[in-house]
RNA sequence: GGCCCGUUCGUCUAUCGGUUAGGACGUUAGGUUUUCAUCCUAGAAAGAGGGGUUCGAUUCCCCUACGGGCUACCA
């Protein structure tokens, strides 16, 4: 049998980091075992359903790089991809149940339902809706033929699945093994909604066999209804497919699954891409390869000490066993560390397309080769793209010094030093040999290199950090440079 | 509360019964450098607790604790 997996995302928001976890598992799986991948949108859900969450969804993969095989705009032969188109569908199955009598009608109001789960609760129980009390409450199974007729027209009723009490439920997660699970346990889930749609637990179990799905890879939050599904396969007598459940993803610190407000109270990403006040990892500056890598490793590693991975070497080091059981913090210094690697190991050419729009500044002053030397001098000093105009802002911008500090501004020599320096530019013809006359001038002078060297680059960048100063002044060239300890001297008179 | 899953340095993880429990991020100290960063070297840092099984348990089993998930006509 082909291997065929499926990413079912519901578009009821963005994507959040969890998912796109989940769909490069699958892709990566699919890959592996040259298999297909195919995007299933599972919009039954009308009064959560936002519009713009399914193209968000497509963007998102596509920036990642794990694209589908098969998907509402990349139609296969197992559509339709959206569950709101496959209602009939879902229908007929339905149908069939309830003729085999594994399925009923239940006319139980909301506020019924209501009323019973707050006695229960007063009892210090909690009301489930099973084989211990379905024949007291108003369904098919209790009313006459003549009355579910009746209340079928009225047209405000669901389809529960009948579960057969106290038969062991048996089900594999590829990852964990056996479980084993008391029919009892169990409720009897509503199988299609009174808006006539399916449930996600039917829909997802009529969708995997029809479309041939051959093994189900989701987060680990639906492990508990992993019974509930295999009896619904059981049911239609169909196969069930393999199941993997997948770790979930943990706030950086503290309990719980990530959430979009861990993410706004620490000032970091939670979404691929921007959603509305939310940024994205692509927008804060990562590659998708970065997040890719990271998202790979984070309950995964191929027992050997790589780090750094490109999707290409994922698809063919990526092996299921090895997959963590328990869920995993998300760090977000080592994300930043792993996309540092990845900026690091990019072409300046690469680099430079990627921040073409903010490096803009750059041309009126400088060529293209001139503009890619910069951007290699300062590669190997950033973590997120947006770095590396913080990095080369001095190459246009004169510094304003505002942040000049005492040991320069109060030293009595710093004038005449400056004074000095601007001989030195002006006598050499070549900037190679700045170094050796600043140096010989320390010597004759009795100063020391570090501080000569401080205050240069203080004239020069406006603090004391940045890329060999030499190679700068190089770059910016002798009138620049002039200039700009002109600037500081003047500076330093006021 | 009930049910299910899990538990190795702060974090992500290696170890398929015998190891000085390894690596990476972060952190600390040193080195390189004109500075910061990079880079290099070194350091601190872990088997939740209790019972078994075994000549020997981080590894297998049980209990407890803790963590997580589910408990909707949401997915």
């Amino acid at each position: 049998m082909s291997c065929r997996v499926r990413f079912a995302p519901s578009p009821t928001g963005p994507l959040h980091i969890g998912g796109l976890r989940t769909a490069l598992y699958n892709y990566l799986f699919a890959k592996k075992n040259k298999g297909s991948f195919i995007l299933r949108i599972e919009d039954t859900d009308q009064n959560r359903y936002i519009k713009e969450s399914e193209e968000y969804i497509n963007e998102s993969l596509n920036w990642a790089g794990i694209n589908p095989d098969e998907s509402p705009i990349k139609k296969g032969e197992f559509g339709p991809y959206r569950q709101s188109e496959r209602k009939s569908i879902y229908n007929n199955y339905v149908l069939k149940l309830i003729e085999n009598n594994k399925a009923y009608y239940a006319f139980d109001s909301d506020e019924e339902l209501n009323n019973l789960r707050f006695e229960y609760e007063k009892k210090g129980k909690t009301f489930k809706y099973d084989y211990s009390n379905r024949k007291s409450l108003k369904n098919s199974l209790t009313l006459t033929k003549e009355e579910t007729e009746k209340l079928k027209k009225q047209n405000s009723f669901v389809i529960r699945l009948k579960i057969i009490p106290n038969q062991i439920i048996s089900v594999e997660d590829k990852i964990r093994g056996n479980i084993n699970v008391n029919s009892n346990l169990l409720d009897d889930k509503v199988l299609i909604k009174s808006d006539g749609m399916p449930t996600y637990h039917f829909a997802n179990v009529v969708d995997d066999h029809l479309m041939k799905i051959s093994t189900v890879i989701r987060g680990e939050e639906w492990l508990p209804s992993l019974p509930f599904h295999k009896l619904l396969y059981k049911s239609f007598k169909w196969k069930t497919p393999d199941f993997m459940h997948l770790p979930l993803i943990l706030k950086p610190s503290g309990k719980g699954k990530l959430s979009k407000r861990d993410s706004e109270k620490m000032g970091i990403p939670i979404f691929p891409l921007s959603w509305k006040e939310n940024v994205g990892f692509k927008e804060i500056g990562f590659l998708p390869n970065s997040i890719i890598n990271y998202l790979a490793l984070l309950g995964w590693n191929d027992d050997t000490e790589k780090e750094i991975y490109s999707l290409k070497e994922l698809e063919t080091a990526f092996d299921f066993k090895k997959i963590q059981k328990s869920g995993a913090k998300f760090d977000y210094d080592k994300a930043k560390w792993i996309n540092h690697n990845h900026l690091k190991n990019l072409s300046d050419k690469s680099l430079l397309s990627l921040s073409k729009k903010s490096l803009k500044y750059l041309n009126s002053s400088y060529k293209k080769t001139e503009v890619l030397k910069i951007i290699s001098l300062v590669k190997e000093r950033l973590n997120l793209i947006p770095d590396l105009k913080k990095e080369t802002l001095f190459f246009y911008n004169d510094p304003d010094y505002s942040l000049l500090n005492e040991k320069f501004s109060k030293n009595k020599d710093s004038i005449k030093v400056l004074n000095d320096f601007k001989t030195v530019f002006s006598s050499i013809n070549n900037i190679d040999d700045a170094k050796n006359q600043i140096i010989n001038y320390g010597n004759e002078n009795n100063l020391k290199l570090g501080y000569l060297m401080q205050l240069l680059r203080i004239s020069i960048v406006g603090e004391l950090s940045g890329p060999d100063l030499f190679s700068i002044i190089k770059i910016i060239g002798k009138s620049v440079t002039l200039k700009r300890i002109d600037n500081l001297m003047s500076k330093l008179k006021n």
